[in-house]
DNA sequence: CAAATATAATAGTATTACTATCAAAGTTCA
DNA sequence: TGAACTTTGATAGTAATACTATTATATTTG
């Protein structure tokens, strides 16, 4: 994985930002550090100035990479949606029985991640925990319906698309192929929340994954 | 239910408030504004300050009923959820079949709300839209540790147990009756602000409810 | 070497999220 | 009736946030 993403460059809609953080030291330091800034004080708290002083830069300088920092994790989701199409592209490509491609895809979606090292400014670990926290508010704002014309959201959308496109090919005819795709990614995110939060509503335990639970649920359905 | 609901008082956590909204024309004027203005302008835009000119108050009175608008917010989904409860308890007594009482619970949190008239001051129809909106963000702070041992989430946690227990009764031998409850319960919000916002990751259409889609999951998984 | 570009430093604005104080109005009850 | 208490309103003030604008400085590039 490691070789092969390295040489990846995951492209972002340029709508994101104001200049191209990955065009500069400056700006790789402004994605890697927001990850850990972000995940260390939740994306409430976590503003330009904090992150200036923590990367020795002035807060002017990073409003010249992006506009706010809704965008800023706008930006950081969509790497990580991209990222895990990437992965999910790759998994499932050459793999002709298509129960087992559902299941490589829903184990993509469900598990815990590590960092893969495949990029030195984004540590995908840290970053997946910020989805599991912060994902859903990147949705959840009055401005939802325009910054989807905008395309803010097409990775995250492909990546559902793409189980999608699996479920089909397991069981054309079941009805509600889209419901359950989202269903899957979606609240696989909130079951790993409430493990480490409202443990006494999931099943899950401390370092356990979603996986067991969304192949067991799609095998169900869909056989 | 317009009857039995006009008799009953929601009690909500007390850690909640200042002073009991529920004892002055003021607490219900901000009861009922702040569910309006909520979904009106959206939770990040909401301020006490606008509330206060809205319903010809001061910022200041209203402060003295709650200490901020995430506590107010935490409020109303409590109420909302209390609320559910309520109406879940009256639905599955006395309802012996196990199957049929899974399904009236999974009705309940899935379908559309209307307006059900049993409190004046609250308008169960718009609440609803604010629980799609905005319940997860009253959960994914970093403070919900805290505020989870405070009880804040109990009446949330309650609902979904109820159908736990209800799941059990179904299928004694289903290993993840919790992560299947909160599952349908969330995701239940998921579809629905889904069908507002990205229609293409979803089946359901604009009125239709998630009603039909967790039937047939929790049928499907569980017989 | 000049021009262009990137960053830093500083200052300033409007809004938010409060806290504090004091006055006015209404209510209670002895 | 009138003193005491409660509730609300009005005003002012603070610290932080979320920016924008300007200018200086350093670096790169052609």
């Amino acid at each position: 994985m490691q070789n092969l993403l390295s040489n990846l460059k995951i492209t972002i809609n340029e709508k994101l930002y104001v200049k191209d953080p990955e065009t500069s030291e400056l700006g790789l330091n402004i994605l890697k550090n927001s990850i850990l800034l972000i995940d260390e004080i939740g994306f409430e708290a976590f503003t330009f100035k904090k992150l200036g002083e923590r990367i020795q830069s002035n807060e002017s300088s990073i409003y010249r990479y992006f506009e706010n920092k809704h965008k800023l994790l706008v930006y950081l989701t969509s790497w990580y949606w991209s990222w895990m199409e990437y992965r999910m592209a790759f998994a499932t490509t050459n793999v002709s029985n298509p129960v087992e491609k559902l299941e490589k895809a829903i184990k993509l979606v469900t598990e815990n991640i590590a960092d893969d090292n495949a990029t030195p400014h984004i540590n995908e670990g840290i970053l997946s925990r910020i989805i599991v926290e912060e994902f859903t508010k990147t949705l959840m704002t009055k401005e939802v319906d325009n910054e989807n014309k905008e395309g803010f959201f097409l990775v995250y959308k492909r990546v559902i698309n793409r189980i999608i496109d699996i479920i089909k090919e397991v069981n054309p005819n079941y009805p509600f192929a889209k419901s359950l795709a989202s269903n899957i990614v979606e609240g696989s995110l909130h079951q790993h929340f409430l493990k480490n939060h409202l443990k006494t509503i999931t099943n899950l335990s401390e370092k356990e994954c979603a996986t067991e639970f969304y192949t067991d649920m799609a095998k169900k359905i869909l056989l």
